[in-house]
DNA sequence: ACTTTAAATGGAACCGGTTCCGAATTCTCA
DNA sequence: TGAGAATTCGGAACCGGTTCCATTTAAAGT
């Protein structure tokens, strides 16, 4: 059996107390003392008990993070930014990953609830005032990230800013016929989305160009059902010459349809996308960087410095946004 | 503060032990005091504190899993497999990533040592005998995933078999100038490279196929590390007609460097990569798919039985490799 | 040298479960 | 109806840490 700390105090003659303040290097015990404790641990071979510590301190030591799912790029590289960051502090990563409205209820209600974990990251979940209230009053520090509520710290991007640039590039790129490709609206929506939209409808309407909503097409996430719909666009009499994807996963889907039909980009279309994966690097897409990697950061951040005081007031962080022009489009 | 078994106790005029029965359903207890001890639970809203009992029973209900890093989409698969499998049981999934050998080093002393998990699941890190050995003897069962070791349960695939179909495939096509474009073998190596290697080499030599080394490259994981090098390629005097890289990562990059110097891809250049990632399917990749979500799946039900049953012998699973044909090559 | 004050230490109590054993209750059957 | 067996139950002991308080030991002061 694994020594415990008290064959530690035997062997050092000690009290447990002192082996204890040794482990946690209090002050108060004497040079020499704590020597012989150190010599006692190491002929040992000693490791305390976490789970005995976590019993009696109250704390886990461990940060949970709650995800949607591990298919899409942006949420892994969100993840990448929190992982890395985690790793250097002494709190262990618990992976959630909710795959249906109802998981995403009990994980909300089961984890405060039995504090598994000393503090919560949720990624692009979008919560319900309720749900965040709730966070806020339990005494698990949660912190959102790219999501917003006032009683929670959370990381987020300017999205309708966002998807003015994006607007704002293809416009002075001499587009006035610009389609909007965004997730699906109604279903498992993302408030994103709509942020994004609404800067792209702005931008169109200060330029004095009608929105043309035959240009707008929504569909479930997914490179290759943007490829589909894609299709659509160039069916129609009188085609976009530019596309804005909500996303750079869709923004591939419609470079992929447009190069199957022979059509040149940026000439013939031009498109951009928004996120700043690595994909869109490698297939030349102009696109929103949006700092994935970095919100994962910045959240751990955020949470850490909750963790270690409380009582800290939320933050909202926002991430600035990055438009890189790439060959999707014309330099912007 | 939260309600404890002994708030619950009292409520119900039982004795803790009681309590504790109904919770475990126990089948000692009388369906009356059953009820009574549930009433007074629902109505404390009583939760059982898990670190608690996970001191007592020495189970953490967590399984931990180490990987190299979340940048490769083949590990991210597999991880997934492993999530999503994972979440249907009643343990928890704590992640570590190593980024170096040194925190290799130190995730496979100390997570054992202080016994934080249940279970262990690695995936895609090469170990040696002697961590193998050190997992084999402790007594939290642990699962390989994508390497193989006796003493422990894993699951694989026929690397070696894969690069012989990979090179079969290209030489049915007529190919004798092929090109094999590996990861490092020098630093950060993988076996699975060197026996997809070893398998390309003996098929050509089957076939009367000097293979020529000048053709064989290798490079550091990325895709932008291979479309770099795969210039090597076209600015050979007699460049090869075809390219097997061991990953599709690999592949991709070769395929965008082969477009960008406007080669006709499978006339002028036909590629095949290995591992079945959804980016192949976009870019039309021919590729040895080998099944990366179902590893995890599988690794999953390896563990969980091994946790269920620790006297269990280990197993070895391999998962089939499938040839998924398209447009980078003539069908095979 | 001898109090006064400060520092160091021992160990009981505690965190909140589970488990085991002896006691109490209920059931069985003559 | 009452002895004996079978259930059910109560609660102390335990898991392995931390913490607090009383006590011992060392340092400081006059």
């Amino acid at each position: 059996m694994a020594p415990t700390i008290r064959d530690v105090a035997k062997k050092a003659n000690v009290g447990v107390g002192t082996v204890s303040r040794v482990l946690n290097d209090s002050p108060q015990v004497r040079e020499e003392t704590r020597r012989i404790v150190l010599e006692a641990i190491a002929e040992l071979d000693y490791t305390p008990n976490p789970i005995a510590r976590r019993l009696s301190t109250g704390k886990t030591l461990t940060v949970g993070v709650i995800l949607p799912n591990l298919t899409r790029s942006s949420y892994i590289e969100r993840l990448r930014g929190v992982q890395e960051t985690l790793s250097k502090t002494k709190y262990h990563l618990v992976l959630f990953s909710v795959g249906t409205k109802s998981d995403q209820d009990d994980y909300f209600r089961e984890i405060p609830r039995n504090s598994m974990v000393d503090g919560l990251l949720i990624i692009s979940l979008p919560t319900t005032d309720e749900q965040c209230e709730h966070f806020a009053s339990s005494n698990i520090p949660t912190v959102l990230i790219d999501a917003y509520h006032p009683k929670l710290s959370s990381v987020v991007v300017d999205d309708r800013g966002g998807g003015m640039m994006a607007a704002e590039c293809l416009i002075a790129n001499n587009h006035r016929k610009i389609g909007f490709l965004g997730d699906q609206l109604e279903t498992t929506f993302h408030p994103s989305t709509r942020y994004r939209y609404e800067g792209y409808c702005k931008t169109l309407e200060k330029h004095g160009i009608q929105p043309n909503l035959e240009y707008h097409i929504f569909v479930e996430h997914g490179r290759n059902n943007a490829r589909i719909v894609a299709q659509q666009y160039f069916d129609m009499d009188d085609p976009p010459t530019a596309v804005f994807a909500s996303c750079d996963t869709l923004a591939l889907g419609v470079l992929d349809r447009a190069k199957e039909n022979g059509l040149r980009i940026p000439k013939d279309l031009s498109v951009i996308g928004f996120d700043g994966l690595m994909d869109a690097e490698y297939a030349g897409l102009t696109t929103i960087d949006q700092n994935l990697y970095q919100s994962g950061v910045m959240g751990v951040q955020l949470l850490i410095a909750s963790l270690e005081d409380p009582q800290r007031k939320p933050i909202k962080h926002t991430l600035p946004l990055e438009l890189v022009s790439r060959s999707s489009t014309k330099p912007c």
